[in-house]
DNA sequence: ATGTGCCAGTGGTCCGACCACCGAAAACCA
DNA sequence: TGGTTTTCGGTGGTCGGACCACTGGCACAT
């Protein structure tokens, strides 16, 4: 090995400190961890200052905002100037920066994204048929109605759109799905609403949107999985056809990229 | 006057600055990801040193840590002392850390991940017995025979068994499907080493991924997922049962969590 | 040519300080 | 007394500087 520079002579002083074996911020996101899962910290409570905090842990300030910031970038905590550092409630959502970057660095393209959301989807809506609640159909219903009553406005009829295929999910009774087609249509939700504007035939839409909703209804699990289907291969095609009409600057990429 | 709150007074520097709309960590991550978009970052290569790319984005050392910290714990990039910080290569990985939280914080069961995984492995097969490479094929048979031949040897049966899950994945052609089922598999993995020494029937396990490699090398698609839906469902069965003769210690929870 | 030792450069950690901001208590006025 | 304003402690955000442990390659001695 390296006879590196003081290293034997100095060893002295290294034996009576051992430690740093232990990476600063990972003490932090460990610890939080733990109170997490021993149910200490619950989504919404209030975290410690981080001056008491890094001093509850053992570690400095700037090792516990280091820590912290890994937390933050996992999405488990949130913090507000002024008012405090708090565990993330809300709807379980896994944010989309992780695949974004990964879309961006291993050159992920739209269509293999969206093809991930299909094989995600399908089965969303094969489970949903199959024990779906009354409470969740009827929320699919809504949102059937909605869009049926937004067909001249296209980006009205977006939001609802999303919102249907986000009950889908829910109604699936798994929240692990959910939350990955949560975090997977939010990366072409961006898109669509670009050219959403030049969609057309949204009453078509609709009307497979419903037959989507019937067939879970109906409990037809093989049925609902196939109107799901059918109606993401005509999507992903309309959408690129949108696309294709919309040229907002000329093929600068050699491959479609998701931004 | 008060010497603490000098706040009033001194607005006037501040008039003159009016800026810190975009906080400093969010600079780096922009700076960073653009960069990447833009093909002059690619995996592998080395960044800057914290000292000048803090002084190229304009932010203080602290600040580009910061930002640093919130790519590492997405996975972008690693950093490794007294060489640099590097952006990450190798095989797509999204960090198992944020679905691992999600599930502490909403209390996602083991079944739950289970589901999840079986919908996108489902999909994964059906893809891959569409269009699978001869070289992806052969990687199959592969797997499938170091199983026969570990049939003694439970930690390295399940290796195999990962492993030809994970070409199953990869002959999907699907990186972005790969990528969420290593990802799901790789949180239950920790939990299968601890309990695989418990299991039976190897061989047959074996023979089921055996006619799971068959139905994808026939480009049977609606067979290979049904016998990928079998596999998945019995191993699910047989993993539970092996939990059940492992108890590790008493239920405190009130649910079975995912570590 | 070879191996050895050194050292500049790197990320990791820490300190102390100041700032902008939030929220509620305290002071104020009507 | 009621309502508004002001104050002020506490919080996270940022900064500069400093020291440490470690890496890797260069220069030196062999």
């Amino acid at each position: 090995m390296p006879a590196t520079t003081k290293g034997k002579t100095s060893k002295a002083a290294k034996a009576a400190k051992p430690e740093t074996e232990v990476p600063a911020a990972g003490q932090v996101v460990d610890f939080v961890r733990r109170q997490i899962e021993a149910g200490r910290l619950k989504p919404g409570m209030r975290l410690p200052a981080e001056r008491d905090l890094a001093q509850e842990i053992g570690v400095s300030r700037p090792s516990l905002r280091s820590g912290l910031q890994t937390l933050q970038a996992l999405g488990v905590i949130q913090s507000r100037q002024g008012a405090g550092t708090f565990i993330a409630d809300g709807p379980p959502r896994l944010g989309g920066a992780p695949l974004s970057f990964l879309a961006a660095l291993h050159g992920f393209t739209r269509d293999e994204m969206f093809e991930a959301r299909r094989v995600l989807e399908l089965g969303a809506a094969s489970l949903a048929a199959e024990r779906a609640t009354m409470e969740k159909i009827t929320t699919l219903a809504d949102e059937v109605a909605a869009m049926f009553a937004a067909l001249d406005d296209p980006q009205e009829f977006l939001i609802h759109d999303v919102q249907f295929h986000k009950a889908v999910a829910a109604a699936s009774g798994n929240p692990v799905l959910a939350t990955l087609i949560d975090t997977i249509s939010g990366l072409v939700y961006e898109t669509r609403k670009l050219t959403v504007e030049r969609a057309h035939d949204l009453k078509e839409s609709a009307e497979m949107h419903r037959r989507i909703y019937r067939a879970i209804k109906a409990g037809d699990a093989e049925k609902a999985r196939d109107e799901m289907g059918m109606h993401l291969l005509l999507a992903r095609q309309a959408q690129a056809t949108e696309e294709e009409r919309t040229p907002k600057r000329p093929p600068t990429a050699p491959k479609e990229r998701v931004g």
